[in-house]
DNA sequence: TAGATTGTTAATCGATTAACAATC
DNA sequence: TAGATTGTTAATCGATTAACAATC
């Protein structure tokens, strides 16, 4: 049996869990449909939009009812690989860190942390919110015994380069970086930055648009 | 006097960050300059593009030349406005808005945190970081009496709407969300939404799309 | 049946990439 | 001067939007 391969670009795969979000906060009554239409009014958003990102998930749809809403539940996390939990290990366990293990949507996205590293002596030994925290020198040691394949990265912007090369080295192969600097590795390696000072520049461009509109006037 | 007004993409918005980032761990001497091409390649990106993002904050070059590293630092700062700080509310501060405190970099980036609101009775009167955080229930007032624009939001998703809706109507016209829940108010209102889960939404079907490929051929 | 909605194909729009004359 | 790099205009690419036959 062949499965037809199907991509996405990137803002669909952004746009889906919107829709994920919609859609569980319906009543899953058996054989109960919902349409793009419907799904696009709750959002505010264009529903030709809504269907095509529907379709890049393999859903297919009945004319006039629409998807039937447990098989598009279904279809959307098994897209987006969020029905199969990933164990993932944390490392910097500072602030953020410990706001990342506080995110218990996280294990419903299909990731799961299960242990956090630093270097801090005084977070090693402790347990947050159900995790262990463990020194960062055992790290590799654990992602070659444990086959950890994650790593979501929460440290200051020092040493983050270093500690990628050794993590990616003992056997990482996907990386979410929130640390403030731009992680760039060879290609084999999945990143996904959320660099914050990025959003914070769509932020503060359009204040200054707007500033500018209305001060242009006088 | 008309000053032309350039506009810019989000994708260019996002990019601009980096370049100054490089721009910034040089030496700025007077009168050096600094061409698309060198930026490029120490990010690894087209230089036609770095050249395009850069003449979209309206800085002009010189052939061969380059760009006066001084005036292009000054020029996207500019465009982005982080030339001018503006005060700023932190609404929730619990791990994560803390976190956000400690990110001392929003200041460079034109963002000043002045304050911080929450209902837990146990931070406030509190100082974190320097900031003092205050009950909840002055946020209206001071937004008012302090003439804020701007405020940051994280709180957990129950009660973001009723509380967007009051500040919103106190006088913010700027929101940095980074509650699990999609603000969405009148045109009037700048939002700026980090969702986390669509970052992860990214990685995750990454790793799918890998592991379909890999698992393919077998 | 008629109306709503899908799936598919085509058109539009905007961002990226390419090409090249002007020039320090 | 020759080579590198800019500014500008054109070509390409991909995502969004539109159109419409098929159909429950």
């Amino acid at each position: 049996m062949t499965t037809k391969y199907i991509s996405a670009s990137i803002p669909t795969l952004k746009r889906l869990p919107r829709y994920l979000q919609v859609l569980k906060a319906l009543n899953q009554e058996e054989n109960m449909y919902i349409s793009a239409t419907k799904i696009a009014d709750e959002l505010k958003v264009d529903s030709i939009q809504v269907r095509k990102d529907l379709q890049s998930t393999g859903i297919i749809g009945k004319p006039k009812l629409g998807f039937e809403l447990k098989e598009l539940i279904q279809s959307i996390e098994s897209f987006l690989n969020w029905d199969n939990l990933t164990d993932a290990f944390l490392i910097g366990v500072g602030s953020l860190g410990q706001a990342l293990l506080g995110y218990e949507n996280f294990k419903k996205s299909g990731l799961n942390i299960i242990a956090g590293f630093d270097i801090d002596e005084k977070l090693v030994g402790k347990t947050i919110r159900g995790i262990n925290i463990y020194n960062i020198n055992k790290v590799e040691d654990l992602i070659k015994r444990m086959k950890i394949n994650v790593a979501v990265i929460a440290l200051p912007a020092n040493n983050v380069n270093m500690i990628v090369e050794k993590i990616v080295e003992a056997g990482i192969t996907a990386i979410w970086n929130f640390a403030p600097v731009h992680i760039n590795t060879n290609e084999d390696v999945i990143i996904e930055n959320v660099n914050l000072t990025q959003s914070l520049a769509v932020l503060t461009h359009k204040i200054n648009e707007r500033k500018n509109k209305d001060g242009g006037t006088k």
